[in-house]
This record gives structure tokens, C-alpha cells and sequence, in this order.
DNA sequence: CTGAAAGCGCTTACAG
DNA sequence: CTGAAAGCGCTTACAG
């Protein structure tokens, strides 16, 4: 059978309480007897039982992830950075997705009790998340991507208003004039932020708001597909902004079965610099979020709660996104 | 402070073995009393401790799955899968990275061992896995993808040879005779298997066999850029095969920069049906595994594992691949 | 500088 | 058909 704290206590000759302590660093314990503990651990091949430290000391090591969907273009590289700062630190991470559905979303919010988790980072689904100051048990949430409407807590975020207003600027200033939105599942904060910039601009340039140059569908390649189609059916169409990739492959789809030139009679931007941007045909203009970093620092975040758990008032960190100009627009 | 086992017990008149035994469905329980003890869950909002029961039964409701990175093609939707089949039954995902490096696999194993998951879904990566056996907390893992050398499992995997057979026999009826291999990381028997097929289509054929043509590089964007640069110095090259998505695009990358036309002077097929095959330039031929079914085989597998732990023998499941044809070949 | 011991919340073998 | 009670392996307040 497995060692347990005991058979390490009695093979160094000191208490279980001493081990514990020699573990977890929560208290002092002089160097000769650390070293003993130490060498009966590696000797006996000990492995601490979280359960029980878990049942004890109702800290798991254990963080959640919300995601849309594992396989999400913003998410998985966010996921990737995460998981490396939470290793470094001893931390695993369990992940569930909630398919934009609140209702979900709430129900792995009970898995996540149930598994007690030590703290979440979410892309909260569109919905209210009051439900979130009310659960039994409190623990850290980071928000990523998106604000959750009804719960005010950290969140990590692009900034999306100024990206997408700088981007229909530069459309418009190119002579663009009728410039369609591909828009993703509704209520998403990141995604109203994106047609706020959008509408700004429009303002600022005095150019005419059209809604029906707003086309919603799923954030899938079939929802850009039929969303891009409706807005053939605006006269004058020349500019497209996707703002999610898979609405963006969609789009170059329905372009090219309708054989529009692009950027010729449309162009087009996307937000998501994947990595076929690149070789797309034509390769396509992108706006790039800084995944890898946004995942550490929701990590960071989240740890640094974790650490100290009476903090300060929470913050929402704002990170550019830069426009990658390639031949789409 | 959150109700426990015991409260339930009191507030329905029974005893917290009986609530144990509603919970589990461990022994038969009347009618009446599992409607009263459901009632007092519902009631005081009782959420289960996975702790408690964890150190107590040893089962955690939890599973471990290793990929190389969170972000890889493969590992992405076979995830999407695995975490809906676990949720439907209970269980909850637990990620992490193995980086196709062997230490650092075994490294996140012994993170699940300290984690106490139930069984670990795993891409092995390449080197020995003889330690698996000798671990002391013995627990099913299910291999996808690929096989692990030294270690005998259930194994999900693709029809590798046969497609790859398939692939080479049909680019040498259309013509082709210098086809060039893009392989990935080393030691990964996929990858292997994928290169024999090509073998021995070269052989059926009469076809000599060159070993510049397979040239190795990591699974990247760059990794495959380069490789296709060291194809372009083969003489007569006129077919390349990328065993990996994002090695395809470094290779249309490359030939595009060195104004290669495909499939003109150069055919092209991937493996890995990427969502963006289809608008690439120019869309691209590849072969496609059933990633989803994958995802749900190996997780039902595993689960069938954990409740029928005496099982006959450990099974390899080929799965076929399809071979998608676009413009590129 | 360290130990003895209580107790976290469950599951389960035993008993009737 | 159900209960009393032991005990899983830790952590931690108390004590010296």
C-alpha cells in the first residue's frame, strides 16, 4: 500500500504534525529534522492523500475552468497558459464548459462545489450572474474575455471598444462605407463592446447606422455562412467585420460561393488571429488578442487571491488587441 | 456553513449511512425514506464533500486526461468529447500538458496520482512506459491516438497505415513519384504508422524509397516551414505529406513563398481536417479523423473500466480515417 | 523547537 | 429494511 503521513512520521522519528508541517511549510521546523523528514518521504516514496488534506483544510489545489467549449479558439490558447502558471504553482485544473448557456453554467458551478475547487476563472455565459454572490461556498472568480453582468469580480479583457472603433475608422477612411457585423452569440459583453466601437465610429465619421448591417448567428463556420448571406442583402455592402473566427471561415466561404472579391468589392476583418490567417484565401485581416498573456494573468490573478484572500477592491485589466493588416482588408 | 451528511440525516430521521446509501444507490432503501432524505438534500441545499468521500472510498468522481498541449488539433475536439461523456456521467475533466516530453509526463502523472483521479485518458508521448506499470496506485488509463512502447492498454487510434497506404497509392496512380513526408515530433507511434504505410505503398509501386524525403521537425508552424524547405531540395519533389496540422500550413506557407504552385508543380494533403482546410489557398486535401467518436469511444472505454475493474483483455480500437479531397490534391 | 490528539465528513463492514 | 460506529489520512489549535 501507499505510505501515509504516519509511516513517514514514525521512519523519521517525529510527529505526524511535524511532517505536515515539514510539507507545507506552515511552520518552523529546524533544518536537521527537515532533512530527516525529507529523506523518509523520497525513501518511502510518500505521496500526500489530497482528500484527506482537503477534508481537513478545505484547500484542494484544485482550480476550475469555465469555458464555452474546449475546443473554442479564445479559449484553448488561454487554457494552455494557464495551465502552465497553475502547475508551476501546484495547482491542477479541471475544466467544464458551459456552451454559452447560463443555466449550464450554473450547474457546473455546482460540479465545481461539489469537486471544491480552490478558486474559477469563467467566460461567464450571457445571463445574470448574481446567482454567483449567493453560492455556499465563497470562493475567488476570475472573469476572462467578458464581464458577467450582475457580479462584479476581477476580469481580464481586450479592449475591445477602441479596437473595434480604430478598426471601422481605418475602414471607413479607406472608403469603406457599408460595413457588416458578424455577430456571435447575443449578450456576450465583449462581443456589445466590439458593435459599440463599431457604432462609435460610424458617429464620429457621420455615416449612417444601418441594423441591418448586424447579422447575429452562432459563433460557428455555419452561423458566418448564413449571417454573411443576409448581408449580401444589403445594397452597397463593401466591408465585413467578423467577430469570431469561426464566423470568419464561414464568411470567406459564402464570399467566395458568391463569388464577391476580396477585398476588391468586400473586404474584411476578423477578430481572432488564428493561425490560418496566414494562408487563408485571401489571408485575412485579424485582430490579435494577446491569449497567452491574458491566460497567465488571470492565473496570476486568481493565485495572488488565493494567497490573500482579503485584498483589495477587484480590477478589471484591460489588454490591446493589435490589428494585423494582411490582404482581406 | 454548508450542511453536511449529518444534517440531511437528522432533518429526515434516518441515518447518515442510509443518506450514504440514497446518495450512491449502494443498498436498497424503502420508497418513503429515500422521498423523505431526497426532500432534506433539496432542502438544506446539501452538497456532497468529494474530500470526505474521496478519502474514505478512494473514488473521486475525477479523471485525468494528458495531452501535449491543450491547444493541439487532435487533443482539442477529442477533449470536447471526453468532457461531455464524463459530465453526463458525473465526472469531471482534470487537464494537463506533457509537451511530448516523457519527464514531464511522468511528472503530471504522479500530479494525478496526488490528485487521486480514477483513471487518466492519455496521448503518450514518445519514450518507454514501462512506469505505468509500476506505479503503486493502480488506476485505467486509456491511450488515444497513439500506442505507448512498454506498456500494454486499451488504446484508441486512427487506421494510420491503411490511410496513409491509401493516400501515397492514389498520389502515385495520379502521377506522382517524389512525394516528401512533413513528420512531426519523433517517437510518436502515429506518426510512425504513418510513414510505414507510406513505405509500402512506395514498394507495391516499385517505387524507390528516399530517405531526404521524410524530413522531421516539431508539430509548428515553423517546424513545418522548415521541413518543406528542406523538401524543396530534393530534386523532382512534386507531392508533400504533412503528418500535422499546423505543419500544413507552415508548409503552404513555404511553398507559396517560394512560389510553388499546388497542386501544379507540388500536390498537398494533411493530416487532421482542420476547420480552415477548406479556405485555405488553396483548400487542402486531408484526412480526417472522427476526432468526436474518438473522444467518446476512449472515455466510455475508460468509464466501462472503472465499474467492471475484472475485465477481459485490454482492446486496440482502429478507427478509419477519411480522406477528404480539395483542390490541393 | 516539537508532539499528542481532536476532528474534518464521509463510507462500509457488521449487526439485527 | 436500517442503524451504530469505526476509521480513512490528513491539519491545526493547544500545550510545553
Amino acid at each position: 500500500m501507499a505510505a501515509t503521513i504516519k509511516d513517514v512520521a514514525v521512519y523519521a522519528g517525529v510527529s505526524t504534525a511535524t511532517v505536515s508541517h515539514v510539507l507545507n511549510g506552515t511552520r518552523y521546523v529546524a533544518e536537521s529534522t527537515q532533512e530527516r523528514v525529507k529523506m523518509a518521504i523520497k525513501k518511502l516514496g510518500y505521496v500526500p492523500n489530497i482528500s484527506a488534506s482537503g477534508l481537513r483544510s478545505n484547500r484542494t489545489k484544485r482550480i476550475g475552468m469555465l469555458v464555452p467549449s474546449i475546443s473554442s479558439f479564445f479559449s484553448v490558447d488561454i487554457a494552455d497558459a494557464v495551465e502552465q502558471v497553475l502547475g508551476k504553482n501546484g495547482y491542477q485544473l479541471v475544466i467544464a464548459c458551459s456552451h454559452e448557456d447560463i443555466e449550464r453554467e450554473k450547474k457546473q458551478m455546482d460540479v465545481f462545489t461539489y469537486q471544491q475547487v480552490d478558486g474559477v476563472l469563467m467566460f461567464p455565459a450571457p445571463g445574470a450572474h448574481g446567482y454567483l454572490d449567493e453560492m455556499v461556498r465563497k470562493i475567488p472568480i476570475v472573469f476572462l474575455d467578458r464581464k458577467a453582468s450582475g457580479c462584479e469580480r476581477d476580469v481580464i479583457i481586450g479592449e475591445n471598444i477602441s479596437a473595434s472603433y480604430d478598426l471601422v475608422m481605418q475602414m471607413l477612411e479607406e472608403g469603406r462605407r457599408r460595413i457588416g457585423i458578424l455577430n456571435g452569440t447575443e449578450g456576450v459583453s465583449a462581443l456589445e463592446e466590439r458593435i459599440e466601437g463599431y457604432r462609435k465610429a460610424l458617429t464620429v465619421k457621420g455615416v449612417e447606422f444601418m441594423p441591418e448591417l448586424i447579422q447575429n448567428g452562432n459563433s460557428t463556420i455555419t452561423g458566418g455562412y448564413e449571417a454573411t448571406e443576409a448581408l449580401l442583402e444589403v445594397k452597397g455592402l463593401d466591408a465585413i467585420i467578423s467577430l469570431a473566427p469561426p464566423m470568419t471561415i464561414g464568411c470567406l466561404k459564402c464570399l467566395k460561393r458568391y463569388k464577391r472579391k476580396i477585398p476588391g468589392d468586400i473586404a474584411v476583418a476578423g477578430f481572432g488571429d488564428t493561425e490560418w490567417a496566414d494562408i487563408a484565401d485571401p489571408p485575412v485581416t485579424t485582430l490579435r488578442h494577446p491569449l497567452f498573456e491574458m491566460g497567465q494573468m488571470a492565473a496570476q490573478k486568481l493565485l495572488n487571491r488565493l494567497e490573500q484572500p482579503e485584498q483589495k477592491e477587484y480590477e478589471t485589466i484591460r489588454v490591446p488587441l493589435e490589428l494585423i493588416r494582411r490582404v482581406s482588408f
